[in-house]
DNA sequence: CTAGGGTGTTACCGGTCTGTAACTTTCAGA
DNA sequence: TCTGAAAGTTACAGACCGGTAACACCCTAG
């Protein structure tokens, strides 16, 4: 039955959908939930029998987001398998690609911003979330080989995070136009110790 | 609760001041025009005297905080005279600092994530101040005689935001903890070639 | 002393926000 | 065809938002 488009999805699904992309394009703050359940074709109430709040809606979001960057991750072993090092590279160029395409900026990083009370529940998903993320890029530099892989892969984080928020201050002809040629200099370095 | 009120100034002055502080510490959408008034000790309509709009008002904090940054790299100048290297260890001193001791990051990169309307008034004087501030570190890095200086100060650029960023995710004791480190080797390299 | 500008106070406007209640409609499966 | 759950609709509550009007007050310059 359901096997047609995916714009006739479940409410539930369209919502969340909806959300990561609204909350992505103008911020938490920035949308309502009644903008939300109408961009999804749908309506507050259903909303909010799926969901039991805004902010429980914006943890499923920040999960999901955070899910299809994990896919990225496996799509670099189905291209490269074996070849961490071949995956590194292509993290730099996903990276850049993004920086191209989007001005917004990290979902995650963004929310952070936005959601300042210290108790906020989203901010410990935020964290793990962050966390696991650069887990798995340590790992990935320790596995090409590299020595010293905790240091490459924070340093690498730090210009990846400064990058997409340079460009939503500067845009993309700033600092972070220059991200490649960091990178890959920076790997080559680590690489020669 | 701990809003320092600068009792015996003038009510624009005091409004400034408590509106930088309120805006750094809850954001810019998380704090009314009301609480601004109440915590400087005064009212709103003496607020709208004095400023057109929020908006205007957001603007004149941003570049007040940016001239007190300006004024950081002036003290720079005055505790190494002439010696640019030693000034821009300085500055990386400062950085770690400022990411041990803060957790909100940058005023302006938040307001940037923030305010995600593209005409936004306070858009354009973000990306003026954010230009103002690569152009120094440019020049910095030029007159400490580095060749490269432009893709040194980009670099250090994107891991000084990088750091800010990370500090609101994950915490001081994540990436950003080996900022004064990656800086460091990465200023040795630049001058090594 | 007095005039007048800066300031404080109160009330209000229209709009938006999250979240809920009560009811109706739709639709798939038995 | 009947049933029951999911979804839609309308209305509303209560709070907060930016911004304005009208008026009372205070304090200093003249």
């Amino acid at each position: 039955m359901t096997d047609g488009v995916a714009e006739r999805s479940r409410p539930r699904d369209r919502i969340l959908e909806t959300a990561q992309d609204m909350f992505h394009k103008h911020g938490i703050k920035g949308v309502g939930v009644d903008a939300i359940t109408e961009a999804a074709g749908t309506n507050k109430m259903t909303l909010y029998r799926h969901f039991e709040s805004k902010d429980e809606l914006i943890i499923e979001c920040l999960r999901a987001t955070a899910a299809k960057g994990a896919a990225v991750w496996d799509e670099f072993e189905a291209e490269h398998p074996g070849d961490k090092l071949a995956q590194l590279h292509a993290w730099v160029r996903k990276v850049a690609d993004m920086l191209a395409s989007d001005s917004r900026g990290c979902d995650m990083a963004n929310a952070a911003v936005e959601l300042t009370e210290t108790d906020h529940p989203a901010r410990r998903v935020i964290k793990e979330l962050k966390e696991a993320q650069r887990d798995r890029l340590v790992s990935l530099c320790r596995d090409a080989g590299i020595g010293q892989a905790e240091l490459l892969a924070d340093t690498l984080s730090l210009l990846f995070e400064g990058a997409r928020v340079s460009v939503q201050t500067v845009g993309s002809e700033g600092p972070s136009a220059q991200f490649v040629r960091m990178a890959e200099s920076l790997i080559a370095s680590f690489r020669a110790r």
